[in-house]
RNA sequence: GCGGGUAUCGUCUAACGGUUAAGACAUCGGUUUGUGGUACCGAGAAUUAGGGUUCGAUUCCCUGUACUCGCCCCA
């Protein structure tokens, strides 16, 4: 930003505050009540709290939410077990814009999704483009395939991405508009092996950080021929059970019969229950798809269920749709992620045909089950050095002698702010150093550093050069610290 | 988008319609000027916002907002 447009910025700000003092000021007049005469001669912080809230939003928007430095431990585990796995794998780490053309999106997803219809974030830039913040990541992924001619790479293409996304939903635990997802896919091959494999990784991610009672739910839903068949005699078995129907289901059989399937009124799952099945009327083709699937899934041994009615709400699906799901002692089910094939979704925005399939993993979701089964996280290592500083002198040589330090491979913390001693090593303490420096006005003159070692409180008195042999000696005589609990 | 519940210091919890809105934890400062813990002392810090009923509202009623649960949908 230009400095000229801060300036108006601030200039905007400072008029829109000086109305609002006013207003207020003058209905706290016309009101005269005895609650000002309590405020008189006191300025109360949570008036000005509240005031600030109401001008500039201590919050952030509605289901966005900030990412505590407590949080940042399970999201560390997590990033390094996907990056570990997505190596494995033979995934290629991708970043594609959180913002796309809208169209990208209807294209691809869908019209008459809930996802494109209701949830998108869509705006017109000021210079009449029509955007949207992703609502998924696959989107984006498939474009950026096409155009950077990813086709003539050696088949399948693996690519891993991770980032938010965005949905206008109404939040509930575990639902954000903002949130974030890791995507695995894999562009050009055909073999149901590889939607085996993919949800082999997604098993893999979801066990690696410690993750139990996971079940997978599979399902094909066709290709675009068989699929269309069986949505004919979908709509036909609905359409004479009509009037037992929910009034949303009965829109839906004009828009998306298929989600008729999905639908937890009683009346409709009563009716769903005996309503011709996807996996029975699939041609010849997408049958042995999924029968070598389940073969292969029955090799590795992984907790699945078909589920017929395992639908999906997003239109470019092929063949192969799936789903990860935990339980907890309560018998509560969460939906960690999910996926599927999507034959395709390339040729549909542009590209040559391509088979593909992919699934994406709730990030957010990964990790509020982390915390649920208490999982195993990264620690930080901790500084085990902290470094005092007692006046003037002092505290000027402490940033350099704090730099040499961390130079060195020591991490060190320390409190310049503090003056006294004492609160100073209230604060090593309390962080648990083995050693705390500690320059004052003398030493500072003689260019020396007290060495302190914090179990034994002995201390010495060591010259410049000599202080970072001194503070290694103490610490490798100490017993290491693992940084990785198990 | 629809329905239910909740809302007090940073956090957790008090307060028959009348209190200076209390306590604990956390934070900061101090207990003689250059040394940690405990203890002790002190400080700052809240009734979600706006209306209404009432002599008087944290408490009762309405509206907005946020959170939360269910639905819808999804990750």
């Amino acid at each position: 930003m230009t400095q000229a447009k801060v300036k108006i910025l601030s200039k905007q700000v400072v008029k829109k505050m000086d109305k609002k003092s006013e207003i207020s000021k003058s209905a706290k007049d016309a009101i005269v009540s005895k609650k000002n005469v309590k405020l008189a001669g006191k300025k109360s912080p949570s008036k000005v709290k509240a005031q600030v809230e109401e001008e500039i939003m201590l919050q952030p928007p509605r289901g966005m939410r900030d990412l505590l430095p407590g949080d940042q431990p399970y999201w560390s585990q997590l990033r390094r077990v996907l990056a570990r796995i997505s190596l494995e794998y033979g995934f290629g780490r991708i970043d594609t814009p959180t913002v796309e053309y809208s169209n990208l999106f209807i294209r691809s997803i869908g019209k008459g999704t809930d996802i494109v219809d209701k949830e998108m974030y869509a705006f017109t830039t000021k210079g009449g483009d029509r955007v949207a913040l992703r609502p998924e990541l696959t989107a984006g992924l498939g474009r950026a395939y096409i155009q950077h001619g990813m086709n003539v790479l050696s088949k399948p293409v693996k690519l891993f991405s991770t980032g938010p996304v965005y949905r206008y939903d109404r939040p509930q635990e575990g639902r954000y508009r903002e949130h974030f997802q890791a995507n695995f896919d894999a562009f050009g091959e055909q073999d149901p092996i590889l939607d085996a494999q993919l949800i082999q990784l997604a098993h893999r991610v979801v066990t690696s950080i410690g993750i139990k009672n996971i079940q997978f739910q599979v399902n094909s839903i066709g290709c675009p021929k068989c699929r269309k068949e069986y949505q004919n005699l979908l709509v036909a078995y609905f359409d004479s059970k009509k009037q037992k129907l929910c009034l949303n289901c009965k829109k839906r059989l004009e828009t998306n019969p298929l989600r008729i399937l999905d639908c937890k009124e009683d009346k409709c799952i009563q009716v769903s229950a005996l309503a011709p099945q996807s996996v029975d009327h699939l041609c010849i083709e997408c049958r042995v798809h999924f029968k070598s699937l389940l073969e292969y899934l029955d090799e590795l041994d992984l907790p699945y269920i078909i589920n017929p009615s395992l639908v999906r709400g997003l239109s470019y699906y092929t063949k192969t749709v799936f789903e990860i799901w935990s339980g907890d002692e309560e018998g509560k089910k969460h939906s960690l992620g999910g996926g599927g094939r999507y034959d395709h979704l390339i040729e549909q925005i542009g590209g040559e045909h391509t088979p593909a399939i992919g699934f994406g993993l709730g990030m957010d979701r990964l990790v509020q089950e982390m915390k649920r089964v208490h999982a195993k996280m990264y620690i930080e290592p901790k500084p085990r050095v902290f470094l005092a500083q007692l006046g003037d002198m002092a505290k000027k040589k402490s940033l350099n002698v704090f730099a040499e330090l961390q130079k060195n491979g020591i991490l060190t913390a320390e409190s310049f702010g503090r003056g006294s001693l004492k609160s100073q090593l209230r604060v090593a303490d309390r962080l648990g150093v083995e050693i705390t420096l500690i320059i004052g006005q003398k030493e500072a003159l003689d260019e020396t550093v007290i060495v302190k070692d914090m179990v034994s409180g002995t201390q010495e008195t060591v010259n410049h050069e000599r202080l970072i042999i001194a503070v290694k000696k103490i610490l490798k005589s100490n017993v290491v610290v693992s940084h990785c609990e198990e």
